[in-house]
DNA sequence: CGAATGCTTGACGGTACTCAAAGATTGTGG
DNA sequence: CCACAATCTTTGAGTACCGTCAAGCATTCG
């Protein structure tokens, strides 16, 4: 199904420009109900939850080409809260047009529901991740995923990978205290097994990760452009 | 948006008549592509994930009216099983004519992106559980939760909900052992806050289960028609 | 140069896991 | 209808993984 110029056409009409924000910033906050969706162009970020004692769970990590805030169309309330992890750009896309689209492009509206299975994969993974793999299986898990993700979208060079997260974005994704990250972490790096400095991620012993991960390459489909 | 009889008649077209299964037999085996796609119309079911030394992760909890298998549409090997928790009956849908139902019924498409979107949520919860909640406020949470989905599609009677998991069940769900499963069960029992037996549950004290959960009610459109 | 943020390490304690075994319940076949 | 197996539940004992607390170090930034 190539993209032809009418499609993308079609998308701007849809779109409201560009637009940006820095490293950190609250993309969608978490209790109130968002009106906006948004697609990710360029940079990280991360979709959570918090309980009222400030336990934070992060759900899953967002790259350019993810789709913002889906969940909130179907729902009264936000569920949950979206920050960014570097500096983002993003482009905005009415709500209310969604049904539009839906009607009139029907194949992506099944794009869009791709992207939705996608992104339920990825959480499905994160859910046996802190359900039932010890400190040093989610590590390892997180920095496989991770570094396979940014290679996809061409965020590797050399065997380094982008990887801006810090310890206690780690920690929150695996449901893991800081400190035993930051221990499980220098466990791993001291088995020469990966190397994490400035804000790059390279895998030294990629067979090891996999092996204590028990990660699998699963092959993807074409990423919808929207 | 009712549903008329046109509608009815058209997704009657699309299925291959009702199929039942018995309780713990599997739907959806979890290493192999699945090529079909179901939609429950009785019973209890789950998804799960399972690492190679048997441990197992339960997704999330399947009950009538929802989809069964949409996100293996999507890639090329089953990421997850389903298994049937009581006797179930389901109709098939012949995944083929997925994209032929985003063409020509649009809205039908878009009631199948607002199920899968729904489903994440779940999972999204389930994720903050297992990640970040103890055992008692795990338990808790997935007492109230269940409860309130067999309320709303009218497996409640007298206070008394229907319940078919054993505890390996939750266990499996809550990312606990068995064993701490039990003894949590057994603490909250004996603080007055539940009853669970002979397969019912009953919620005696609900608004100490929510305080220990953190349960927000949250209002759910009406559930779209398969 | 001081403040803020993030990383690292050690000590200690507790929540949850494992192992083990005894009841309780359910199902099945003789 | 009883006996036996299978499954599920319950409880206790001992342990370990991971969390909390605390403090020192490194880096960045204004």
């Amino acid at each position: 199904m190539p993209v032809g110029k009418e499609d993308l056409a079609f998308i701007e009409a849809f779109r409201s420009g560009v637009d940006t924000l820095p490293a950190g910033e609250t993309l969608i906050p978490e209790f109130r109900a968002s009106t906006k969706l948004y697609t990710l162009y360029s940079g990280w970020a991360f979709r959570f939850k918090t309980l009222s004692d400030g336990r934070r769970q992060i759900l899953n990590f967002l790259l350019p080409g993810d789709l913002v805030g889906l969940q909130d169309e179907f729902v009264d309330q936000s569920t949950h809260g979206v920050e960014a992890l570097t500096d983002i750009s993003f482009c905005e896309f009415p709500r209310e047009k969604l049904w539009d689209l839906f009607r009139t492009k029907p194949e992506m509206g099944y794009d869009i529901t791709w992207l939705a299975a996608r992104e339920e994969q990825l959480v499905d993974e994160n859910l046996l991740t802190a359900g039932r793999r010890n400190a040093m299986e989610r590590v390892a898990m997180l920095l496989i995923h991770l570094h396979q993700r940014a290679q996809r979208i061409g965020l590797v060079e050399d065997g380094w990978a982008e990887f801006p997260l810090v310890q206690q974005h780690m920690a929150d994704a695996l449901g893991l205290s800081l400190v035993h990250t930051n221990k499980t972490l220098r466990r791993l790096q001291k088995l020469g097994i990966h190397e994490l400095q400035g804000g790059k991620l390279r895998l030294v012993n990629p067979k090891a990760l996999q092996r204590i991960a028990e990660w699998v390459d699963r092959p993807n489909r074409r990423v919808p452009l929207l």
